[in-house]
DNA sequence: GTGCAAATGCAAATCGTTAGCAACAAGCAT
DNA sequence: ATGCTTGTTGCTAACGATTTGCATTTGCAC
């Protein structure tokens, strides 16, 4: 199960921030921890609500601020829609949106964070944090009607 | 007055789109011409409120989404605030945000414009538009207190 | 001018998210 | 095990940005 150390490295986290470990928390970190796509938090409280019925969609939220605040996972306000996050990545990446389906497909360039940099200096600033995301549309491959 | 043909642009736009030009429309056309800036809603109801008292929120927003929707202007989505808007620049360009400030500031860099391209033809897509927003904090030069 | 569809202002509604608060439960001490 | 203290919870109300419904006004083509 790949699953697990990573569910253990968020429960670490939180243990190490010297905060409890509830029951919310613990299933939250199950979910976060197996998804493997880019859930709202809506879609994190849907799965919760299926183990354990009485938890709260506020729970959801405050448990996504405090992970996020301890840096265990990453928030993405991708165009119109809500917040979505994920496990934070061991490297960072950015991200291509299927404005068709929503996909959401991953990538890193090393090219483009050294330029996005260098820019950045040459306008006398240090980046903090940065935003990269494409929005783009499947490219009809000749053969087959592939496009959906 | 650089800003005159700004606001005839805009005009026409809208004017060609078939779209009634109205008092309103006229009043937040001259507004948006004139801001060098990049201003929410609510900063350019307040200015349009003191040519007009009667104007509401609403329509800054209607007018907002209508000339979006002709291409007249651009709307971006800084993180956490309010959309922001600013006439449709002739050239391309990206956003550096001073997270101390709150300032922005533009750039354009046609390597990274090609590089984006690349990566998103490389996963099969053709890029329909993009959000590259870098997140800077000033750089403290050595030399005098500059850094505020 | 007249007529009618389009646009307005106002208020209420929507959506994602946060805040207030009483009831509850982790986790350390007995 | 049993308390005790305090952080957490679920609930509901509030929030800010934006949209909507609707009766009233207004452009503007005739
Ligand atoms: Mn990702
Ligand atoms: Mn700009
Ligand atoms: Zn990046
Ligand atoms: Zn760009």
């Amino acid at each position: 199960m790949v699953a697990k150390a990573a569910l253990d490295e968020l429960e670490k986290i939180l243990r190490e921030a010297g905060v409890r470990i509830t029951r919310p928390r613990r299933i939250i970190l199950r979910i976060l921890s197996e998804y493997d796509d880019h859930p709202d938090a809506r879609a994190i409280f849907r799965r919760a609500v299926r183990v354990d019925e009485s938890i709260s969609l506020s729970t959801v939220y405050r448990t996504m601020n405090l992970l996020e605040d301890k840096g265990a996972i990453h928030r993405h306000s991708f165009q119109g829609g809500p917040s979505r996050f994920e496990h934070a990545p061991q490297n960072h990446h950015d991200h291509l949106i299927d404005v068709d389906t929503g996909n959401v497909i991953e990538f890193a360039s090393d090219r483009i964070e050294k330029l996005q940099e260098e820019i950045a200096r040459d306008l006398g600033y240090e980046i903090v944090h940065h935003r990269l995301e494409l929005y783009g549309r499947k490219i009809k491959t000749g053969k087959g009607a592939k496009g959906r």
